[in-house]
DNA sequence: GTCATATTTAGTTGATTAGCTAAATGAATA
DNA sequence: TATTCATTTAGCTAATCAACTAAATATGAC
C-alpha cells in the first residue's frame, strides 16, 4: 500500500465523515453510512471500497447487510487514525453528524431502510 | 485549513517526495527540488505552493531564490509529519531520491542550475 | 536602464475522480 | 423457484488535478 494512496483515501470530506462516525459507533451498515452521507448507495460503496483498499476499514457481512468497522490489523495506521481522532474532535464541521448519527442508530438497519423507502415515495 | 485539504496535499506521490526530501536535508531551494523531480519549474512551483497552503511547509526568499523547509509553527502537523517521516524511512521506494539528494545537495543552488542549463543546452 | 535568470501565474490538455442511473450480484423469504 | 431487497459493478458526466508551454514578475548583474 503506497503512502499517497494511504492520504488519497483520506483526502475526501465524505469519506472523513465515515471515519469520524465510526469513531464514534464502532460499527455501520452500509444503509446507515448512505443515510448519514446522503448519497446514492453506488457511490457510497465506492468510498467504502477506497477506505478498505486503503487499509483504514474492515467489512463484515451478514445476511443482505454488509457492516463496517474500523481496520486493527495495521499498527501503524493505528496510530495514524488515532492522530485523525484527535482532529475531528476538535473540527467543529463535523458536529452536525452527530446528531445525525444518534437518528441512525436509534433504530435496526431493517427499520431505517423501511423509512428511506417510505420517505423517496412520499416525497 | 480543512482536513481533506491537509490530507489531499499529502496525496501526491511528488509531494511526498518533497517532503521526505526535506526531512533528509532540512532546507532546500526550489531550483533543487525542480530537479529532484525531474518536472517543469512551474509544475515543482504548484506542488510547493499546496504544500505550503496545507501548513507543511514554508519559504524563505534570498534574492532570487526561493528556500523551503518544514513549517514549525503547528503542533498538530508536526505529530502528522512526524508519523510520515517514519513511513518514509520504512518504505524503499523512497530510497532512490537519496542518491539523487547527495548529488543536488553537493553544491551551490547557482552551480546546479548551471549545469541544468548545460544538460539542457547539450542533449 | 537593460539583460539574464529564478520563480510564479495563466492557459491548455489528458488523466483521475466523485457523483449519478441502470444493470448485475448475492442472500433471505414467500 | 421466484421474488424482494441490500449492495456492488458498469457506464456516463462534470469537476478536479497534474503536467506542460508561454508569458509575467522579481531580483541581481552589467
Amino acid at each position: 500500500m503506497s503512502l499517497a494512496k494511504i492520504f488519497k483515501a483520506l483526502g475526501d470530506r465524505n469519506r472523513l465523515r465515515v471515519v469520524h462516525a465510526l469513531f464514534k459507533k464502532k460499527e455501520l451498515c452500509a444503509c446507515q453510512l448512505i443515510e448519514l452521507l446522503e448519497v446514492s448507495g453506488a457511490t457510497a460503496s465506492r468510498h467504502m471500497s477506497i477506505l478498505v483498499d486503503a487499509g483504514f476499514l474492515q467489512s463484515r457481512k451478514e445476511g443482505r447487510w454488509v457492516h463496517y468497522r474500523l481496520a486493527e490489523e495495521s499498527p501503524e495506521l493505528k496510530k495514524l487514525l488515532k492522530w485523525l481522532e484527535v482532529q475531528v474532535e476538535i473540527d467543529p464541521s463535523f458536529d452536525e453528524d452527530l446528531a445525525k448519527l444518534k437518528v441512525i442508530t436509534s433504530c435496526e438497519p431493517d427499520e431505517l431502510r423501511r423509512k428511506q423507502r417510505e420517505l423517496t415515495c412520499c416525497s
